[in-house]
DNA sequence: TATGATTCGTACCAGCGAGTACGATTTCTG
DNA sequence: CAGAAATCGTACTCGCTGGTACGAATCATA
């Protein structure tokens, strides 16, 4: 998550790169880009965030940033698509371990807790919330990409007969309304984002009232 | 929510006022500059809103807003105030209902996803995620206060015997999960927000699961 | 080695919005 | 009725940012 040098280091007396860059680097740098991007965002919002403050933080220069991604809202959607393609891998290495459902489902959960309340997502979410071709963006590629995944293991839960479950939709927003409850929320608002144990605690017990709601328990 | 004038009726040939207000209109005068302020918020969005474009929906002069408000920060930190004050009272009389505590809830409920899903929460929930300070009043004023209510208001059925809840805090998130689920962070994110009866039937359906949840049954 | 491609840094332009100043107008108060 | 007070509309300053232009520097390639 870190992009810039450490502070701690001797200061860079490197002159600034110019001329022309050696091939291949061309993903390097644009990764770079992308990472001063976030941090600026990150630290001073969307609004606050400036081609001219992101071409000093990646050492690059405004004609590169507008060459390679257009314009300010093309840098913005390359930054959304990245990140969404980094959760939805995330997700979905969660989903596909074949250990024992309850285990599945809580391993999942914490990692959406930790993902929702990461520096990140806040940033990225915050950003969408006042730009509407963002946000849509954002729910394109993030929600309604990642909820059909947990949606279908879920549908599979209740096809082995595990689950008691109808409609996988509205099974899926109500593992995330018992997961999140107003954590997000609270966090895009400011609040400090719970640590790895509280994570790891609302996950546990959200699972465990999802399964008391949803398990199929013919026997009881 | 209504502010300006009825596109209908004949265009206003009424030259704009001029000169020093009759007395006692001052109140009425800073409600409508607050309902200009709001209607501007909703259509453009935080960084949308400009004191010029405020100042001309309430045909008012930019001079008389930073009179009364100081600054553009403290013109939006009147508008959550008077938003919060609406919303306090309206969850207070929701929860003083002698009814039946499932009706209560229901009723509570889908005044929550209600407001939560209007015009005026969703603005300025976005609002306040892109500027801290207002962030941190809306939260103040907002949540931090009508939070409280509820959660008395559960610890008292507690005290019946009605509920098994030990932790009234826990207790209330528990209820906002089950009824927000991932709905304002998607209305938020530009999507629409659900008609009435759909807000009917996941607010009844949440406190259903609620009191699955926590209800005090010993004789099961 | 010579030529072309790519990038950096700086300078520049245009537009926009916060905040201020001021004259004109109306109402209040003594 | 006369002066004070409050407000509107317009005009102005100032800083900032998106986007563009251009020379200088470096690497690739033939």
């Amino acid at each position: 998550m870190a992009s810039t040098s450490d502070p701690s280091l001797p200061p860079d007396t490197t002159p600034p790169r110019r001329g022309r860059p050696p091939a291949g680097a061309r993903d390097a740098r644009e990764a770079a880009i992308l990472d001063a991007a976030l941090q600026e965002l990150i630290e001073y919002g969307y609004e606050g965030v400036t081609m001219l403050g992101v071409a000093r933080r990646a050492s690059a220069s405004k004609q590169t940033l507008y060459a390679w991604f257009g314009d300010r809202d093309g840098l913005f959607a390359a930054l959304i698509a990245r990140n969404a393609d980094a959760s939805a891998t995330q997700v979905s290495s969660a989903l596909e371990s074949a250990a024992d459902p309850g285990e599945v489902l809580r391993h999942y959960a914490r990692g959406l807790l930790t993902l929702l309340t990461g520096p990140a997502s806040v940033a990225l979410n915050r950003a969408a919330m006042t730009s509407a071709p963002l946000a849509a963006r954002l729910l394109h590629e993030g929600r309604h990409r990642i909820g059909p995944l947990v949606e279908r293991y879920l549908a599979d839960l209740a096809d082995a007969g595990v689950l008691d479950v109808d409609d996988p939709e509205a099974a899926f927003e109500l593992l995330y309304g018992l997961v999140v409850q107003d954590t997000q929320i609270r966090v895009l608002l400011g609040e400090d984002p719970p640590d790895a144990a509280d994570v790891a605690a609302r996950a546990d017990r959200a699972v465990a009232r999802f399964l008391r709601l949803t398990a199929a328990n013919p026997g009881r």
